[in-house]
DNA sequence: ATCAGCCATGCGACCAACGAATGTTGCGCA
DNA sequence: TGCGCAACATTCGTTGGTCGCATGGCTGAT
């Protein structure tokens, strides 16, 4: 029952003479000739029956024949697949990352992706960097965009990391600011100016892990969007903390300036694939793409 | 994409170990081994990762694993319905017939065959003789009961034979009549007996035809159907010529003479195959039940 | 540090399938 | 009726693929 032979078998069917299959396939006669004969005993049955000029089929060779076209299509279909896999003409490709990393920098990838793979099915999910991580493992995604404090470094063995870039913190503050022509700040050179406080979790969670101990910032605004935080900002109302990658462009409006690399912890970005899998296609060509992505936002 | 290579795939992707799949198979771990190698090299494509402890799908393995499973399953139908086909637990029977076989011969074989091979599906078609060998060579039949009169036999070139019976034209007269006590009549002891005649076309074409060019019947009454022919007769209103395959037990109230073979001409009755071709195995069996209703009718 | 488990690979042997040539059968033509 | 042709079957020698056996490299566990 191998393909090759299955294929003899369609083409001195379709072509109801042995020797002409035999042409058709430059194979000589007497090699279609056996390889009916074995699969006919094989199968146990005659699949043709010999006339005077050519052969025809016999019932069980019709039965055969419907079978034997259904394995060498899905066959054809099973190299057409894996070619489309490899070639990025399909297949699909499920990302996840964390918020501030959906902002801007893999939408860009994901964009730039798409441009010139269009076939491959995209997914994103937002999820915190432990929950990702989860979620890879699981096998539930191709790659998640992580990121990570210098001082706990995840887990190589497991993973294997490819470094993005480096998260800077941002301060936006007033056009008017009296620091807004910097282009660095020190913390301490804040601790008089009203902080505009983001949502609750993020803020906590991320910004506040990022400051060194020391630093208490008075809180006068809660902003729970973006949005709103940068408005209250432009509108003279504080300065806030602003994680680089969660600004597509610097407003018009406000000023952003860079916090010094001794006030801020910076988080390290990875692009995480589980260690010991060699990477699909789909997201080599994708890791290029957010390389490329970070370039820009760096 | 051998068969054999796609079960080692399938069962290396079960196990997800190529040295538990060699067991399971029978096979050595390097045999099993070379096997995905070689799938990996035709294929283009990496189907496993290599870990530690046994492998794990990659995508393309993932996409090539419903492939195979696919192929498998259908490669095992087609052996399946190949087997059923072979013992009568599947598949299909055509059979066409003559008028006259279909009142009790060809339903009796039918009921035999259908005891015994509930699995298959029958199909009957009455037509003609011409218009039956003409479904046979177009393929729309499998087997057709003909008749033929002696002096013109069928074409056995192109038709396989298999003799059935001799159809004997019998004389329907009442239970008073002068001859009903008799078991063959000559014809010419009939010329003073009114004839009723069944319908017009099948009265002139079938039994005209078996008649002696001599024989000229006194025709006093035409009814179309059986029932009502025989009806006539058992009300005494006359004789009527039957061909012994249409009459399924004789009716109580007449008696059924044999006409002298000298004065009719039998028609022989015959199981029709092509030439050349081989009978498949539900129309051998079928033939074995025509021959039994056929013993059972002569 | 040694051991055990797993996969890859080199080597020799075997089997299956091929091509070339020949045999067999049935049809068509002179 | 005999011959030639066309198509399928069969035999023989060769070749390539696949298997088992053995070995080696690698990793994680005792």
């Amino acid at each position: 029952m191998q393909p090759a032979a299955l294929e003899v078998f369609r083409t001195v069917a379709a072509y109801g003479s042995i020797t002409a299959a035999a042409r058709a396939l430059r194979y000589t006669q007497s090699a279609v000739s056996r390889q009916i004969a074995a699969l006919e005993a094989e199968t146990g049955a005659r699949l043709f029956d010999r006339l005077p000029r050519g052969v025809a089929l016999t019932e069980q060779g019709r039965c055969l024949l419907g079978h034997a076209e259904a394995v060498l299509d899905r066959l054809d279909a099973a190299r057409r697949d894996l070619a489309a896999l490899g070639d990025l003409t399909a297949g699909r490709l499920r990302v996840g990352a964390f918020p501030t990393a959906v902002a801007a920098l893999v939408p860009r990838a994901l964009a730039a992706f798409r441009a010139t793979h269009p076939g491959v099915a995209l997914s994103l999910v937002e999820g915190l960097t432990p929950g990702l991580l989860e979620r890879l493992s699981a096998g539930d995604a191709d790659v998640v965009v992580v990121s990570a404090a210098p001082d706990r470094p995840l887990d190589g063995d497991r993973f294997d990391l490819h470094h993005l870039l480096d998260e800077v913190l941002l301060v936006a503050v007033p056009r008017t600011h009296r620091l807004a022509r910097r282009r660095t700040v020190r913390l301490r050179e804040l601790a008089d100016d009203a902080f505009i406080a983001g949502s609750a979790t993020a803020e906590e969670t991320l910004l506040r892990a990022a400051l060194p101990a020391g630093f208490r910032p008075r809180v006068d605004i809660v902003a729970a969007e973006w949005t709103g935080k940068l408005g209250c900002v432009a509108a003279g109302l504080g300065v806030a903390l602003v994680p680089a990658l969660a600004v597509r462009a610097t407003p018009p409006d406000l000023a952003l300036l860079r916090v010094h690399r001794e006030d801020a912890a910076v988080r390290r970005v990875f692009a995480a694939t589980l260690a010991g899998r060699t990477r699909p296609p789909a997201v080599r060509a994708f890791l290029a793409r957010l390389d490329a992505a970070a370039a820009g936002l760096r």
